[in-house]
DNA sequence: CCGGCGCATCGACGCCCGTCAATCTCGTCG
DNA sequence: CGACGAGATTGACGGGCGTCGATGCGCCGG
């Protein structure tokens, strides 16, 4: 398959991005989460979880909205789980997806220039 | 080439990535940036840029700690100040590269689960 | 004035990734 | 128990991207 099925989640944490240089490890596992999000349909799917009620999202409900045919939209959708965006709550017949708490805020502290404040310090 | 020459900098400001869900033309532009800086050498060259005295880095003294040719760290550079994540500013024979201020910012901002409150409220 | 050097550009190659049609798996219902 | 439907998997195709060697362009020193 395109992604990688046994990575760590997200090795990430506390990388100084801005502060010092990163390794090439470091490096390697960012762009690893970044590219997992630098897809225009992942991002909608990220959104579309996020802001729907209960902050989870029928698979069924996530197809017809991206125009995307429904093994594309799973394919995306593993990839997100993969890197440990999204999780899967198969419940019968139909996939609930939501967002891990705190993942993306992660990725935005690390981002961030000044030093994160959003997230608690036992993240680290 | 293999990136757009003339686009809008940074057309993302304040996405609700996580509040409301995206059009499609959001989450292009959005991933656009994402895919920027979604490979761990441009990843390193943000870091080395950042990390160097005085915020500015000679492109000479990125290309031996990247471990790539000239040519291609070079590409990276181009991509990164397409993108509106470096300026560049060629001084004699030289080329310095630096941070625009706020552009990873405004990137974090929009990945964070929580309002943005790393950045004045003028950026929108 | 000319040779050298730093950096950008060009052309080419190979791999990765997004997409779809077809198929498979497995709960659910009649 | 058999048929239907939701969703995951597979295989294949096409385009995009990272990488390099070769070359072009400007600025400096002799």
């Amino acid at each position: 398959m395109s992604v990688d099925a046994t990575p760590p989640p997200a090795a990430v944490c506390c990388a100084p991005l801005v502060r010092r240089p990163l390794s090439t490890e470091e490096a390697t596992d960012l762009s690893r989460l970044l590219k997992a999000i630098a897809d225009p349909a992942r991002l909608r799917l990220l959104s579309l979880v996020a802001a729907h009620t209960g902050g989870e999202a029928c698979a069924c409900d996530l197809t017809e909205p991206l125009g995307l045919s429904q093994p594309t939209v799973s394919h995306h959708l593993k990839v997100l789980v993969d890197a440990g965006l999204l999780t899967r709550d198969k419940r019968g017949v139909w996939a609930y997806y939501a967002l891990v708490p705190g993942a993306l805020d992660a990725l935005a502290g690390v981002l961030s220039t000044a030093d994160a404040g959003s997230l608690p310090p036992s993240a680290c």
